[in-house]
DNA sequence: GAGCACTGC
């Protein structure tokens, strides 16, 4: 394969004119401010790129209702502008600084770090708040970092979110949902609140997006020559990072199959290229393990090409242990390749633990979620990304010294077809929590909502239609009382919401509690390559013949009686980070459950009345086994062919009607977490849905 | 007998 070096081609990165090796503003080291004096630490925040900038900063934040920082990695803007912030008053008066996060363990390094930075006790003057901790001290943390999620939720008790005086959205490009909701609250709240400040932290390619969005000049002219309030127009500023150029490479001709182009990119590093490590960029699971099998093959036949490859595995669902891997050490005359999925383009452990990495080789593709709110329906597709994601792959190769990127597209795809951005995730999710929530925020008319992006129509009609079908939203789509204000309290899937109050009705709260905090996460059963017989039989120990929601009682059940033991939940196959994360989302349910009048009972045995109250929650959901077919279920609602997924314990039993959570779609679209019912209780749990549909009821 | 990019309240 050919590579050619255009010149056309501007890097990404500056490069860093001292040399060497710099810190970063969001590097993990733990360097408290024991170990350094005060002297230094002063020192290195002036060496960051941001600090040239930090009049500028002030002198537009007090002039603009909202400030759109421009910043790459590395600039120092998330540690640093709170801090000017709150050096320049922002915080007097017993006002909050708080800068959102999209990621909880971001807001965890980034409020320590500026905790050691201010020489405080991270909880004081500089705190932070998560879901489940909360670091801060009314009266007392002047500047706070926090989830966007947690932001949202904190507009339920203070629509107008009084005590802060200036709001960073940091990681602004990335388009989150709950960012977006974010933006699309704040803009409002300004509107009630001008002596607000915002400040925006975004990526190059979404600063006008967010220039227009925020620009009110025009609807709202302050009187010429008024000095009152700050202008309306948002300010843009730029903020230099502190990376190293890339060179940025690009096939001659369109690759029909990336794997194997990965793979001789691979070789072609190794045989011309001086040391330093490899990371590729794939779409999953699938892909990372063809290309190693691949690079073993190539391994056997030319020796020469691939000696000293160390190929490493890198994606969500690996262990930790073989997580680990890729942050041992490169070994003298060896040269890892990391094979990775989007978590390396994100993920902050891992930026920290990359740096050995100077090629990077993008295949241009990734895993990304779409939603079809016809058959409302949720799938996984491999899909091209766009230049902005590009464009972060390549700077990977560039944090330590000059690197080079291996794009397997071409230039000219990247100039003239590759999108510019990434559909924000709000236009490829189903939408009944983020309905809900603005819901809960008195916000009626949804479908008139000033969103950054606006979803579809289609996609929001769906998720009122659905919310509608569960009685949380009244015919004037308003919330129900109480079941829909109950509903919003919850920090759930709002059909997980309502089968929790179902439950109360059905005496089996108890029970329910714990599959609802089982079915908000992930899984609780690790991923076992190569021990599937023996998962299996781990399973079958826990298994229910009503299925898998049954299944998660006797799971929790066991753990308890382990006393929450991470050596059974090895034994068992278990994922035990889950299973304690099960535990935590239970309390915090029980607590709130508690504060909703809902009575903790257990239904003791009662399996009937739990299969009940999921099925008061996943109705919608409901499907009939085909007669005469080999395990094909056809969806009540829409008559789309579905399967139970192997994972579940009722795959091969196909029971004649059962209610799903969720379906993944791949080759074919699979329930995931089933369990059986009596579809008598469909039309005594939603008459009004059913109603029309009672033909298709028979047995 | 198949598979799961990543977050979050």
């Amino acid at each position: 394969m050919a590579f050619w070096k255009p010149g056309t081609e501007k890097p990404s990165f500056v490069e860093d004119e001292e040399g060497g090796i710099v810190l970063m503003s969001n590097n993990l080291s733990s360097s408290s401010s024991s170990s350094f004096g005060y002297a230094n630490i002063e020192k290195q925040r002036q060496r960051l790129p941001v600090y040239k900038y930090r009049t500028e900063i002030l002198y537009l934040v007090e002039n603009h209702a909202t400030t759109i920082i421009v910043g790459e990695t590395g600039s120092g803007k998330t540690t640093q502008i709170p801090q000017y912030l709150k050096e320049a008053g922002w915080a007097e008066g017993g006002r909050v600084i708080a800068c959102t996060q999209p990621r909880r363990l971001a807001v965890q390094s980034v409020s320590k770090r500026v905790a050691d930075e201010m020489g405080v006790n991270l909880g004081d003057e500089v705190g932070y708040t998560i879901r489940f901790e909360d670091h801060t001290t009314s009266g007392v943390t002047s500047v706070k970092f926090l989830t966007d999620g947690v932001l949202i939720r904190e507009m339920m008790e203070d629509p107008l979110l009084t005590k802060y005086s200036v709001i960073m959205v940091d990681e602004a490009h990335e388009r989150s949902i709950s960012t977006d909701i974010l933006l699309g609250l704040l803009k409002k709240i300004q509107r009630r609140r001008p002596e607000l400040r915002l400040i925006i932290s975004s990526a190059t390619i979404e600063a006008k997006a967010m220039f227009n969005f925020f620009n009110t000049s025009k609807k709202r002219q302050a009187p010429e020559g008024s000095t009152q309030g700050p202008k309306l127009e948002p300010a843009i500023l730029s903020v230099e990072g502190r990376g190293f150029s890339v060179k940025i490479h690009y096939v001659e001709e369109p690759v029909s199959d990336y794997i194997r182009s990965v793979v001789s990119t691979i070789l072609l590093i190794n045989e011309r290229e001086p040391p330093g490590d490899v990371l590729v960029f794939l779409t999953g699971q699938d892909d990372i393990e063809t290309a190693i099998k691949l690079l073993a093959e190539e391994a056997h036949s030319h020796q020469k090409n691939s000696s000293g490859l160390l190929p490493l595995p890198l994606y969500s669902g690996l262990s930790r242990a073989e997580q680990e891997l890729i942050f041992t050490p490169t070994p003298r005359g060896k040269r890892k390749v990391i094979l990775s999925t989007n978590i390396a383009e994100t993920s902050l452990t891992l930026e920290a633990r990359l740096l050995g990495v100077v090629y990077v080789i993008d295949s241009g593709f990734s895993k990304q979620k779409f939603y079809n709110p016809i058959s409302d329906i949720e799938s996984l597709v491999v899909a091209p990304i766009s230049k902005a994601s590009a464009r972060q792959r390549s700077g990977r190769a560039g944090r330590v010294r000059p690197g080079k990127c291996y794009r397997l597209y071409t230039e000219d795809y990247f100039l003239k077809q590759m999108p510019g951005e990434g559909i924000p995730e709000m236009q490829r999710s189903n939408l009944v929590s983020t309905v809900i929530q603005l819901k809960a925020l008195g916000i009626d008319n949804i479908l008139g909502f000033d969103w950054p992006s606006p979803p579809s129509p289609q996609a929001m009609i769906r998720a009122l239609e659905v919310l509608y079908s569960l009685q949380i939203l009244d015919d004037d789509a308003k919330l129900t009382s109480p079941t829909g204000f109950q509903v919003a309290e919850l920090p759930l899937d709002p059909m997980i919401s309502k089968m929790i109050l179902a439950s109360s009705e059905l005496g089996c709260s108890d029970e329910i509690i714990t599959i609802a905090a089982v079915l908000s996460i992930q899984s609780v059963w690790v991923i076992a390559r190569g021990v599937q017989k023996e998962q299996d039989e781990a399973k079958l120990r826990f298994a229910a013949a009503e299925g898998d929601h049954i299944t998660f009682l006797n799971v929790y059940k066991g753990f308890l009686e382990s006393k929450k033991s991470s050596q059974w939940c090895y034994k068992n196959f278990l994922n035990y980070q889950s299973m304690k994360k099960v535990v935590e989302i239970r309390d915090q349910l029980k607590r709130i459950a508690r504060r909703l009048g809902i009575t903790l009972k257990s239904c003791e045995g009662d399996i009937d009345a739990v299969r009940k109250a999921v099925t008061a929650g996943f109705f919608a959901n409901a499907c009939r086994l085909e007669p005469h077919s080999n395990g094909v279920f056809k969806t009540v609602r829409g008559s789309e062919e579905v399967y139970i997924h192997p994972s579940s314990v009722l795959f091969r039993v196909n029971p004649k009607w059962v209610v799903y959570q969720s379906i993944v779609s791949t080759e074919r679209q699979y329930m995931r977490n089933v369990v059986t019912i009596n579809p008598s209780w469909l039309t005594e749990a939603a008459p009004h849905f059913y109603q029309n549909r009672q033909n298709n009821m028979s047995l």
